[in-house]
DNA sequence: TAATTAAAGATTGTCGACAATCCCAAAAAC
DNA sequence: GTTTTTGGGATTGTCGACAATCTTTAATTA
């Protein structure tokens, strides 16, 4: 389980040199290996691969696309460096995007789909009480929870920019903030009701849960973050 | 006018020559001058624009990125086809999207902002009474207030993730189709009703309205395109 | 000594050529 | 006559080298 299933669409086509250390550096970056900030040395990082600088920059202009590294002209490429404001921002945009997906779960899953859910949150259970609520599959299962939810919308657009684009942000930032999940319990059971709306086919309840259990873990960051910034005395009066 | 100011960041940097090709291949795209569906051969597009495969391999990532062009490894690049599916899920996507930063924009807009939005829609309603309500002004500027109302949100992922991506696409949409707003006095009035509430500071009734708004449009798609499909007789029985 | 300029080094952007893969057409086999 | 196979042509993927730009260091000047 340590690597990552989730958003791997092509099984073993004939990818090209550049997809495939492209999915490598994006594992990379996300786990901290290349820490963000640093800038990237084009022919160094070839080397490092083994592989030529035009795959390469092919690979970088992706990760780009994916907004983990952020280049400028004739300067040079960085990972993208974390700031609580994007990570706060990502959080909106993830409220109201997962917000309508949940809505139209509610509406296009399947019920394989759905028992399918009810089967991994009472995995997600007992990973919670037999590890006391601070693993890795918890940390990573909570994205997978998301994810089905977002299949479940039948929505391509939708799968496409929660899946392929902002997931891998949400994914590195966790790993950055080593952020696990502070209230798995909490979550588990905001998970249950949404689950429940969904089985109900109830879009608008499904709708609304969903964007209170995302709008309810960026107050939790925001709170975290405000509270360390205090704790650095920025104002005073 | 002709030309689109919206989404345009870099002054006149140093843009690399990637850059320059990439934008003009998207108006050429987005425009119609390369028909959708088309296949794209790169030493024909490269000797077009004159310059090397190289940046123009770039340039065409970042289209991929944009969604204009479809990439299948070994085999080629097709400017994106235009269908209906998709077009819908788009509408979904701005609903969640644009309410959320509706709601935002009723936060954190400034008094100067909201009464340059104000202006705006004098200007539209001028265009409307004059051009008697299907001019290409109206066309492109109701994507001119949809996004001044994200840059009013003040939510940089939310103005990349609409204003660089998404827009393109319905722009290309919308001269595909020739869907010039077909009722844009109606659109207007929902327009003021919007600002009025951004006005009011009232976040929840700026999303509620933003997104009855999109979803209007989307459903008046959705009839046109049953009417269309209906015409052709898909199902019998 | 501090600031400005100049040159050297390194990095990115661009180019043309070669290799691997795919597509299509003609020929062969049933 | 239809299907399969095989070959040629074209296209994409990859590579190494050159040119343009930026950064840094060192030398010069006020």
């Amino acid at each position: 389980m340590a690597d990552i299933k989730i958003m791997n669409e092509a099984p073993v086509e004939s990818r090209t040199l550049a997809d495939k250390v492209c999915e490598q550096i994006i594992n990379a970056i996300v786990v901290g290996d290349i820490p963000p900030g640093q800038k990237i040395s084009e022919p160094e990082l070839a080397r490092t691969y083994g592989i030529s600088r035009g795959p390469l920059r092919e690979a970088m202009r992706r990760l780009e696309a994916l907004r983990l590294i952020e280049r400028k002209p004739h300067i040079g490429a960085r990972v993208v460096k974390l700031n609580e404001k994007e990570l706060i921002e990502i959080y909106r945009v993830r409220e109201a995007l997962e917000g309508m997906a949940c809505r139209m779960a509610a509406e296009f899953m399947s019920d394989e789909e759905i028992s399918s859910l009810r089967v991994l949150l009472d995995e997600h259970d007992r990973s919670i009480t037999r590890l006391d609520g601070q693993s890795y599959f918890q940390k990573e299962g909570d994205l997978d929870f998301h994810y089905r939810i977002v299949q479940g919308s039948k929505n391509e657009t939708l799968l496409e920019l929660l899946g392929s684009d902002l997931y891998h942000l949400v994914r590195m930032y966790r790993y950055q903030f080593s952020v696990s999940s502070s209230r798995p319990k909490r979550a588990l059971k905001e998970h249950r009701q949404i689950v429940d709306a969904i089985e109900a086919r109830d879009p608008e309840l499904a709708e609304i849960l969903m964007r209170r259990h995302i709008s309810a873990a960026r107050r939790n960051i925001e709170e975290k973050l405000n509270i360390a910034t205090d704790l650095k005395g920025e104002k005073h009066g």
